[in-house]
DNA sequence: TATGAATGAGCATTCATTCAT
DNA sequence: CATGAATGAATGCTCATTCAT
């Protein structure tokens, strides 16, 4: 209904069509290895023509974390309480996530991760866009979780989020290294990260008891 | 028995200030981003010297690889049997892996893990290196945990050691993306790691066997 | 039939003229002496330009080669059959051949015979080039030449071209090396050569029956 | 008598030494592309000595030249009056001058004619030291040539000599670029040499009167 | 004198970016 | 808007030369 002229949906077609090869090209040789020819190329465009899209090849990055982004959005917007019992959401949540790695691609991701730990512009925007947004969800989901009877609620919620973030984020990092098993049997580390994360929720406060 | 010339040990020693400036700056600029004279300029020697002990500006990072992969090996020597209780030798074992990362300097991890996503000899030298290592020590300390009584062996024990690791990898990352709580409380994250991996041990099971 | 596009004869204008200006600074500095910025000022374009037209330094001297291979091969289809006149037939050759040098310039021959000492792959494609048709053109012409009534066929042909074509070189070395008289009456070599060549025509031979 | 120092002695050798490496290297990789270091290694010492006995790079091939120029002063010294028939004293002139080519190598003389084109002051010194002499002594011997009966002199002495060299210079030149019959046969080139010169004696004279 | 590590000026080459067509 | 040739700043690397030992 906003009527986007046509001239407007087929700048961004271009547009997504030049992201495409950007992903597929950094993902292959790298951002610094890949040239903007190399990009141009791919994309069947001439090299000025990308310069119509983007200010300059760090935008490209930029945009390839916005596309991310997106699609991530969407994807929270459809994760809704999923129900009631607490590991069929966390199941169910953790599913999600994995399905949109596989979605935009694990090129994507070995190009921005990459990049991320080099270029602190995209490093805030990549904590800013992807990681809180999901310790955001997380933490909401997490905090309506009546403890079991006779438990505490675990004294560091806010940590485990992280640390259960940062156990996807390895799994996908591990498997971009090459690790050959994660490769392999990709598609049962969905269920075993929720079965961690499930059964680690009580963990941080059976430790501190403990202690 | 020492045997190593003066020359010799005076080399060794301009080669690991060499290198520390060199992760320094790579830390700081990325290892595009930086140049040779940078690290020259930072190690306070000439440009042409730093020619004079590494081959070319990719054997630098190679070389902090290899200092990363003697700083761990003699870490995995040290960690032989830390005890008979599994709990204990999980807690034992991860506080003796971030102790690494403290030793090493998380700047090793920023310049390694980037580059590593984008250059594959240096991913197949850390894979090899580092990762695999890893993985076989905590293989090995798994295999001897009998399962409690009425439990049954975790049935992807070798998964489950790759999404510990993921475990521990992610949490440096995702503290090397910036998140700034991880970063508050870097010195509790050890524990939680272990309880995690820990209350994890019959996690694949529990999941199994649900389904 | 011409069927160029306007931006392929720019193209080829352009490398020609920047061709003009390598050979110019080579022959002054010297080919190592030269650098692509001296080349680059002398031609009035960018550094960067010069790689648009030419893959490396090394490719502007095979290019340098590529043309006198194309005015010699010129001036060979036009040297036909001179005449019946033996005589006649090797000054007007030999002048032919000291043209191609006065048209080339001096200065690529000081270029390329510097060069073709030291870089074996040039030497080839000079040997193959300009060298060996050479000797192919006056072997056919010798071949042509009845013995005189009484005289025998020069027992050896072959060689004898050889040293011919080593005359002509020569004299061009010597004048590169910067003889003053040589210089000074150029004009008067070319007759003087044919004289040398004419007269020893049988030369091999009548060395050959004294001894 | 002079009485040299065993020092001095010690330190000649150990330049000749130097020079000898350094004729290898250079004919084999070019003035331009040998480092110091090669000729070091070559002579088994270390870079800076080789500054110990030379001021500089350049030195060393003022140095080759010398020895050179040394050489060729002896030769000619031998190189009487070889006897009253011009024919054999050619003859005999022709070979003694190829036979310092053999004794000097080829090497030092690929090295020497291609830098000789692109450093002023080498072509200079090589004018002088080599070539001029080659023509003074060639030109004392014509000038006693009594003409034959019925014939003119020469018109072109002077020209003539230098052609003359330039033939023999033209056949190292064509034989150091590869040409693969004449380094077969070079045997024979000699004499084949000395009756093109030989016989030429009274070319330009018969040019001349024919037209 | 011999050594060889340190030096740093110098250069070929690349590539992001511009802009005339 | 698309093009792609021209640009020239930037950089990894080399190597002649020096000098402390």
């Amino acid at each position: 209904m906003p009527a986007q002229s046509l001239s407007q949906r087929l700048a961004g077609v271009r547009r997504d069509h030049i992201l495409d090869a950007a992903t597929r090209v950094f993902a292959a040789k790298g951002f610094n290895g890949a040239t903007i020819r190399d990009v141009a190329q791919a994309a069947g465009v001439a090299d000025g023509t990308i310069y119509n899209y983007f200010a300059n090849k760090d935008a490209l990055i930029f945009g390839i974390l916005d596309r991310l982004n997106e699609t991530e959005r969407r994807e929270r917007d459809l994760t809704r309480p999923a129900g009631a019992d607490p590991r069929e959401f966390v199941h169910a949540y953790v599913r999600h996530r994995f399905e949109v790695f596989e979605r935009v691609g694990f090129d994507a991701f070995q190009v921005l991760i990459s990049e991320v730990l080099v270029n602190p512009t995209l490093r805030a925007r990549y904590l800013r866009d992807i990681i809180e947004p999901t310790f955001s969800t997380a933490d909401a989901a997490v905090a309506t979780w009546a403890p079991a009877e006779g438990e505490q609620q675990t004294p560091n919620p806010r940590l485990m989020t992280r640390m259960q973030a940062a156990l996807v984020l390895g799994c996908v990092v591990l498997r971009l290294c090459g690790e050959p098993l994660l490769q392999e049997r990709w598609s049962e580390v969905p269920d075993l990260v929720a079965d961690m994360i499930f059964s680690s929720a009580g963990a941080g406060h059976a430790y501190d008891t403990t202690s």
